[in-house]
DNA sequence: ATAAACTGGTTTATATTATAAACCAAATTT
DNA sequence: AAATTTGGTTTATAATATAAACCAGTTTAT
């Protein structure tokens, strides 16, 4: 059976890159409205896949306050695209 | 975005469960062999599968030598239609 | 017959990971 | 100007996965 990747085989981390796959970018406020998580463990996990190239994190302004956003990178969407592979193997659809 | 189930988010959980799916039923040593994992990663993940009522797991003998047994329960199954249910959306497949 | 090695596991210790709590600087509101 | 909120980061803790050590019984070789 094929290896699953252990950096996308989380449930935050994969929920970021799946909406980074559909999104041309999203900024950290909207990546935790939409996964529901804290702040503390999005930092930590887009650290992460960050670490991994697997997406580019850019720090601006928008007036005064700091905004984040991200991006998937294209090793990040090829990371994606073979966990998916490898999962189908699992849940054999 | 629906929760993964964590019992089944682990890759040789859901190693196991996926084959014990597609088979009426599977011993150890082919479980083992399957999942390519150690004897002790396994044990302690059929004892976790089997106290959430996903799997019933049989010990019996063969000849003289001990033999263990899985098999899926309706609950299992149920578990892993829906947790392929929530993967779908982080895939979108 | 007995020691050595193998089978089929279980238990326990350790490394890794995920998560939340505590914190911080700057901005905004009262 | 004090209190609150925003947008985060750092750090401590809880949970998880994994491997190493172990054990009971069996087979093989001496």
């Amino acid at each position: 059976m094929k290896e699953l990747n252990p950096l996308l085989h989380s449930q935050l981390r994969l929920a970021v890159i799946s909406i980074l796959m559909n999104v041309e970018e999203a900024d950290f406020v909207y990546l935790k409205e939409k996964t529901e998580s804290t702040a503390g463990n999005l930092s930590v996990q887009l650290d992460k896949l960050a670490g991994a190239g697997y997406i580019e994190v850019e720090k601006g302004f928008v007036g005064k306050k700091t905004r984040t956003v991200c991006r998937i990178t294209p090793a990040g969407a090829k990371a994606f695209e073979e966990y998916v592979d490898a999962l189908r193997q699992y849940l054999n659809i």
